[in-house]
DNA sequence: TGCCAGGCCCTCTTTAGGGCCTT
């Protein structure tokens, strides 16, 4: 376990009818971690129902059903509850680029707002772990040894997933550049480092 | 019937192309 403090931050996964609010489509899951100190002290996941069928291949993917859609609170109702759970925090995604429009899209059709701003463990695992056969969360996990019980593609499993690799990712910098308290902006600035010069920069030390 | 996105990032680059990630 982890013990030393870390950024409080709300990890969060989408799970939706496809890849594209723009193209029609919704989220039809929600899970988040609420990690303070390096500990979970808070959780949410919801299902929600889009308005539509979903494709054989979402149910395929996610496991996630019509069937368990048909009694599920509606998208509206279920991110606004989310709304009220992330506003203050900070928020970490893994290839955040595709969650962030996806929260975007369903806060803007409720008329509601967020303050925090985004960090993606994609983008920082692409430069702290360069050695790894590829950067999808699942093989992060595989990497770094990270605990799981297999379940992946449902919107908790995949948060709390990226919640120990992000965990993993503050570890991993305090060891090998021995900075006990990362801030969420340096792990902002190393997300958009080159993957060539992400260790001098870390081992600066100007950002200290 | 067939196809559909977007951002990041590398390189055989920058007047571009294509792979990686997410569902």
């Amino acid at each position: 376990m982890i013990t030393r403090p870390a950024n409080s931050v709300i990890v969060l996964d989408f799970e939706t009818t496809g890849l594209s609010p723009n193209q029609g489509d919704r989220a039809i899951e929600i899970g988040a971690v609420k990690l303070q100190n390096g500990m979970v002290v808070d959780t949410f996941q919801a299902l929600m129902n889009p308005g539509f069928k979903i494709s054989r291949f979402i149910e395929d993917y996610t496991g996630i059903s019509n069937e368990l859609l048909i009694d599920a609170a509606s998208c509206e109702t279920v991110m606004d509850r989310f709304a009220d759970f992330i506003q203050g925090s900070n928020l970490v995604a893994h290839n955040a680029s595709f969650d962030k429009r996806f929260l975007d899209a369903e806060l803007t059709l409720i008329n509601r707002e967020y303050t925090g701003e985004f960090a993606c463990s994609m983008l920082i695992a692409r430069r702290l772990y360069q050695q790894a056969p590829n950067h999808t969360l699942g093989s992060l996990v595989d990497f770094n040894k990270i605990e799981n019980d297999g379940v992946f593609h449902r919107a908790l499993a995949d948060s709390e997933m990226t919640a120990k690799l992000w965990l993993t990712i503050l570890e991993d910098i305090h060891t090998r550049y021995f900075l006990a308290n990362p801030t969420f902006k340096l792990l902002q600035q190393i997300s958009k480092k080159s993957k060539s010069n992400v260790h001098a920069f870390l081992q600066n030390g100007s950002h200290r």
